[in-house]
DNA sequence: CAGATGCCCTGGGCGC
DNA sequence: TGCGCCCAGGGCATCT
């Protein structure tokens, strides 16, 4: 669930709440969030001490860059949280999976349910501060919305439809089910167009939409559905989710034309939209 | 290569 | 009240 808007909103947080401050501990109890580290498991020995200089955001991915070329890189999946603790002594949540220690006091703790979610520690190119892990993924979408010409080179280089591409970690990073759909509901696209059938003004439109609704949603401190699954890192919800015009509104009115918003689903995903105004 | 399917996983919602 | 089932979906593997 958590996407571009959601992480961003925990980046600032963490951003103020961590930067400049030195590692006393890190415990792992939960193998299957540190999965990608095999039987070593995650190395913990690497982060202590170090302080954090910076808090990033690559797509839907957290880096905590550290005061060498070591990187934390924190993956939500649908139902990762990062929740700070003032102190060590406040009760976890369920399913916390890793905690961050700080001197002077102050946790950070991972949780998450469904354990799609990952964290592992790498290092970043000295020169750039790219993540090896995580080279695959294409342009932030706030970017590429500021340069309707880049985003149609991207639509025109793959024969696929405009809302799996969309959703493509290779293509755009950050966009997931639920702004694809309030994207392409706000530019006024169906979501089965072929992504090279736009025209000029449609890509535009698209660019247009794309920075607007992840702009607002970022202002509105992300998406929290009826799951609650997305809180912040204090543990508040966001409030988007009032402002969605298509998603999880199946039957609703449009709130552009007033016609019922429909649901779809296309390999096995939900996808909502306003036949009348999505062409 | 595009696209579909299944898997991982748990909690909430719903039908009976 | 309670049980069982379905659903949510990001990322990846595996097919057609």
């Amino acid at each position: 669930m958590p996407e571009l808007p959601e992480v961003e909103v925990v980046r600032r947080d963490l951003e103020h709440q961590v930067v400049g401050r030195r590692l006393r501990r890190v415990e792992v109890h939960g193998a299957r969030s540190v999965r990608r580290h095999g039987a070593a498991g995650l190395p913990t020995a690497r982060l202590r001490g170090r302080t954090v200089t910076a808090v990033d955001r690559r797509g839907k991915y957290l880096l905590l860059r550290l005061d060498d070329p070591t990187v934390v890189v924190v993956h939500l999946g649908m139902s990762g949280q990062l929740r700070w603790a003032a102190s060590a002594r406040e009760r976890r949540p369920p399913h916390t999976h890793v905690v961050w220690t700080f001197e002077g006091g102050g946790q950070l703790r991972f949780v998450d349910p469904r354990t799609f979610g990952e964290v592992f520690v790498s290092a970043a190119d000295p020169a750039t501060g790219a993540v090896p892990e995580l080279a695959h993924l294409g342009a932030d979408p706030l970017e590429v919305a500021e340069r309707p010409g880049a985003l149609a080179a991207l639509l025109d280089a793959r024969r696929t439809k405009l809302k799996p591409l969309l959703m493509d970690q290779r293509v755009l990073a950050g966009i997931g089910n639920i702004y694809s759909d309030e994207i392409l509901f706000a530019a006024g696209l169906r979501g089965d167009r072929p992504a090279a059938s736009l025209t000029p003004a449609e890509v535009g439109r698209l660019a247009a939409a794309a920075a607007a609704v992840l702009r607002a949603a970022v202002a509105h401190r992300g998406s929290s559905l009826a799951d609650a699954q997305y809180v912040d890192l204090a543990g508040r919800p966001g409030r988007y989710r009032d402002c969605h015009a298509v998603y999880d509104r199946e039957g609703a009115p449009c709130p552009r034309c007033g016609r019922r918003v429909v649901r779809q689903r296309w390999s096995g995903r939900s996808t909502f939209g306003c036949p009348g105004c999505q062409r």
